[in-house]
RNA sequence: GGUUCCAUAGCUCAGUUGGCUAGAGCGCACGAUUCACAUUCGUGAGGUCGCAGGUUCGAGCCCUGCUGGAACCACCA
């Protein structure tokens, strides 16, 4: 094959792939393989394009990949798509909101099949992109999230939970988008800080509570703390000021509370006060929950729209009263009120209470507000009867499992935070109303009257709501003989194509809703490597696990409740988490400020290598690193280099006639020996701990500075050809994993490689002589000094070399004088003269006029000045005693020995300067 | 309010149980150039390691406090 001269990449990565690919070297070797290696890929949303996070996981994970296949271990890199739930419903609604239409023209079985197209279509997208990146996955395990085997292992599981009683239906305040339609899990809400208003509104009290007798003037008090109250005229208590942010939510107040240490109010506990605009009556209550701090200290209770009021609610037995829709508008408020929407009837309320003079004093306050991930819509904290997971045991043994270590942690910090998250962890709704999702299998016994929907503006009495009891504690697998009253409400079926079964003799509905995609995700390592229950699976749990540190508690922490739930044991030992990729400037990634770098662009603009290479450097786990084209660049030149020297090498090669027995290496050949073993290690010792910034610039200086600045150079002068060939591929061997494509292509038009990179075999350790190794590092200092002077002597001159007693450089003249470009090296045959070149320590001159040599004293001068300074600090260490006595024994005898070297090294500085 | 992280060269970042003169890439300056590569070669400038204390023979690293920045979690009627 013919060595094209110019490194372009776009020729031939797209065919080196399907090689690869064609080859089924993605494939593991062996199922049973002793050393197995297996990793999984976060699944990309089958919805679009990749971005920059996806390159990094990639360029991430394929180098794990690459570099544990190559050291002859079974991989097993397992690709996915994800069906993405709620995200790809987002973009679709996008499509069909385009062509004028709306999901609610559509059934349900509609939709679903027409989002399947369309996610089918933008999956094999997504896979082309990830095999531009170079991902050596194994395509034909690829893992779609809506797999038949998923469905399957997430029924199992839910039937476990569910058997094991640890799912419920529960009525709760859930996070409720009205443009969507669907609940969410706390984790998919944005907090966002805004301005808003607190408003001070009179409720009437209207009967005292019996009994004790109000002690003081509750009225005046709270009046007197409140700025923006008129004083009340009378001492009588009359009426009670609460501070609300969402007056339109007044309609489904249930009561007041105050708080019981709170003397303002004290024997105001149980007294009846008037809701404004309704005349409904409801009750004074006592709770912590009142932060007497706060504005009036009395806080209006609606537990059907707020967390901590439907909490409230709960404790002392109030009322649920919905009062918004499922579409965010106003109900059951009355005639004037249903169908506003929440800004407009907050308007309206404030409107009326101003008339009625009930309003009584307005503040500016910030506060958060919760809002859609998507599309920014805020939440409506919605009544809905949802399926919740009990995560406490979930929780409890994922904790002992972490605390115990049984999975390391890169970076080591995030253990604790994701105890930290575990600890504190609340129920789990896995209820979503999409359709576009895996369908829960749960099926609602059919009542013959009244629509069993949760949707009725009124509930009843919230004792049901949230009880676990209410459930039947089993699956169905017994049929009942028991009249239809006795049957379950729900029961478990996977048969969840059907809308409607039969049990017992009664009809039962499936549940509409879909599973929360992180419930079927917390089950990725599971499925990916076909664990199956009893069966020995040498791939599971995974060696690691890479992705993204903003989903560690959405998905890290499921898949480590969910593993050791299913399977009894930690889904992964090992845990790599990145962090963002940030523009140059360190500022987020987001289409609207137009900072955005697309990946695929990248790759075609530099190739996928310097991509690859490009996006690793510089970047530490779990850390938001700044990531700009310039570091792509530097990736291109160095598979220009690489391709370069590699075709300098194969002309070598083309020219030798020898045989391929190494022969005896000279000092330039045990130096790279030396070089190319001390960076295996480090590499290998870098990539076990997951440094891999460090191992792509471990080879960059490999490659680079030693391999074609010295070791390549020097071959030009001595060549060993059979040493050229095994040096190269080595290198090439140990950059494969973070630059495939070139160390394949070269790989390829190499006369002396044979079969391909990607199945190559890490390199051996090389034997060389340490004591001729060293001799070469001799060498290049001479080479440094003499090029440092030629630029320090003014005029930029090349003068001629001399030496005087010294073996190194004379046996290696030709060479010195490649290297520093001289126009000659010679012998001075006992006539010093010219320049000493003192640092080096040896015997050698550049061969000056000495009126030039006058003009370079003054830089000699300040070096004498520089070495004197270090031999100072040197010598002051020493003087230390207690340095000498407590310091490592080498150490000391190591400083000791630097003091001698300065002071010979100023002695000789300060000849070549009387010479002068 | 809670948790966590960060602050080192002009920029983006390394610096792994504390140890010799704190490194890299990019950028910058000066010089080179038929002979693998201008996507090149050589040389150089540039850092009191955020601030103040402490521990230690010795601190960029460990401890305390402070200042500035970031992320996540919870919450604000």
């Amino acid at each position: 094959m013919k060595f094209s001269s110019a490194y372009e990449p776009d020729k031939f990565e797209a065919e080196i792939y399907a090689a690869w690919e064609a080859s089924g070297v993605f494939s593991p070797a062996s199922l049973e393989a002793e050393k197995a290696y297996s990793i999984v890929m976060p699944p990309p949303n089958a919805n679009g394009n990749l971005h920059i996070g996806h390159g990094l996981t990639v360029a991430l994970e394929d180098s794990l990949a690459r570099y544990h296949r190559l050291r002859g271990e079974s991989t097993w890199y397992i690709p996915g798509a994800d069906h993405a739930g709620f995200e790809t419903w987002v973009v679709y609604e996008r499509v069909l909101e385009a062509q004028g239409r709306s999901r609610f023209d559509f059934s349900r079985e509609e939709l679903y099949a027409q989002v399947w197209d369309f996610v089918h279509q933008q999956k094999s997208n997504m896979e082309f992109q990830v095999r531009q990146l170079g991902a050596s996955c194994d395509w034909a395990s690829e893992t779609f999230t809506l797999d038949e085997k998923v469905v399957r292992r997430v029924y199992k599981t839910f039937e476990k939970m569910w058997n094991d009683g640890m799912i419920y239906r529960g009525e709760k305040l859930v996070n409720y988008c009205p443009k969507h339609q669907t609940a969410f899990a706390d984790i998919e809400v944005e907090h966002v800080d805004e301005k808003g208003k607190l408003w001070d509104i009179a409720y009437t009290i209207v009967s005292e509570t019996t009994g004790s007798a109000a002690a003081g003037s509750p009225t005046e008090s709270a009046l007197g703390g409140s700025a923006g109250v008129p004083p009340a005229a009378s001492p009588v208590v009359s009426e009670i000021i609460v501070s609300t942010t969402r007056p339109e939510t007044l309609f489904g107040d249930v009561a007041v509370a105050v708080n019981p240490s709170d003397s303002r109010y004290a024997g105001l506990e149980g007294a009846l006060v008037e809701l404004p605009l309704t005349g409904r009556q409801i009750p004074i209550v006592f709770d912590e929950h009142a932060d007497p701090e706060y504005g009036t200290g009395a806080v209006k209770i609606t537990p059907a729209h707020d967390y901590d009021d439907f909490e409230v609610g709960e404790r002392h037995g109030l009322d649920r009263i919905r009062v918004i829709d499922d579409a965010g508008m106003m109900t059951g408020c009355g005639p004037e009120y249903d169908g506003l929407s929440t800004a407009e009837c907050r308007k309206k309320v404030l409107h009326d209470l101003e008339e009625a003079g009930l309003l009584r004093g307005e503040h500016k306050i910030t506060h958060a507000v919760a809002h859609c991930y998507k599309c920014g819509t805020v939440i409506e904290p919605t009544l809905k009867e949802q399926w919740f997971i009990d995560v406490e045991k979930l929780a409890a043994a994922a904790i002992s499992a972490v605390s115990a270590g049984e999975i390391k942690f890169f970076p080591a910090s995030k253990k604790k935070v994701l105890l930290n998250y575990l600890k504190g962890l609340k129920d789990w709704n896995i209820s979503r109303q999409i359709p576009w999702g895996i369908a829960i299998p749960m099926f609602r016994k059919a009542t013959s009257g009244r629509s069993s929907s949760s949707e009725d503006a009124l509930l009843a009495h919230g004792t049901k709501s949230t009880a676990r009891s209410d459930a039947p504690s089993s699956s169905n697998s017994i049929p009942a003989e028991a009249s239809q009253d006795e049957l379950p409400e729900w029961i478990f079926d996977t048969r969840t194509e059907l809308s409607e079964i039969e049990y017992g003799g009664a009809k039962y509905v499936r549940d509409e809703d879909t599973f929360d995609t992180w419930f079927s995700s917390s089950h990725w390592p599971i499925v990916c490597t076909d664990w199956e229950e009893g069966l020995s699976n040498p791939y599971y749990p995974l060696n690691v696990m890479e992705t993204g540190a903003d989903i560690l508690f959405a998905w890290v922490a499921r898949m480590i409740m969910m593993g050791l739930y299913v399977t009894g044991s930690v889904p992964f030992r090992e845990v790599y988490l990145h962090g963002l990729v940030l523009d140059a400037h360190g500022q987020k990634m987001s289409k609207s400020k137009g900072n955005v770098l697309n990946p695929v662009e990248l790759v075609s603009k530099y190739g996928s290598d310097a991509f690859r290479m490009g996006i690793l450097r510089g970047r530490s786990a779990g850390m938001n690193q700044a990531f700009s084209e310039n570091s792509v660049v530097s990736g291109r030149n160095l598979c220009n280099k690489l391709w370069n020297l590699s075709r300098l090498v194969q002309s070598m090669v083309d020219e030798y006639e020898g045989d391929d027995k190494v022969r005896t290496l000279n000092m330039g050949e045990d130096w790279i020996c030396r070089e190319i073993d001390t960076a295996r290690s480090a590499v290998e010792k870098q990539m076990k701990t997951y440094r891999f910034a460090e191992a792509v610039e471990t080879l960059h200086s490999l490659i680079w500075d030693k391999y074609a600045d010295w070791f390549i150079e020097s071959q030009k002068i001595y060549k060993n050809v059979p040493l050229l060939k095994k040096t190269l591929m080595d290198i090439l061997v140990m950059l494969h994993p973070f630059a495939p494509f070139v160390t394949e292509a070269i790989w390829q038009n190499l006369s002396f490689t044979s079969g391909m990179i990607i199945e190559a075999a890490w390199p051996a350790r090389l034997k060389y002589d340490p004591i001729s190794a060293a001799e070469f590092d001799g060498l290049t200092t001479v080479v440094s000094e003499i090029r440092r002077t030629y630029v320090a002597i003014p005029g930029g001159k090349r003068w001629p070399v001399l030496f005087g007693d010294d073996s190194l450089v004379d046996d290696n003249q030709l060479l010195i004088q490649s290297l520093t470009k001289a126009p000659s090296v010679m012998s001075c045959e006992g006539q010093p003269r010219g320049i000493r070149l003192a640092l080096s320590g040896r015997e050698v001159y550049l061969d000056v006029p000495s009126e030039v040599v006058a003009e370079y004293a003054s830089s000699l001068e300040e070096r004498i000045l520089a070495v004197g300074r270090e031999l100072d600090g040197l010598n002051a260490r020493m003087m230390n005693p207690r340095y000498v006595d407590k310091a490592p024994a080498e150490l000391v005898e190591e400083t000791r020995r630097a003091i001698a070297e300065k002071e010979a090294l100023i002695e000789r500085l300060k000849l070549e300067r009387e010479a002068i």
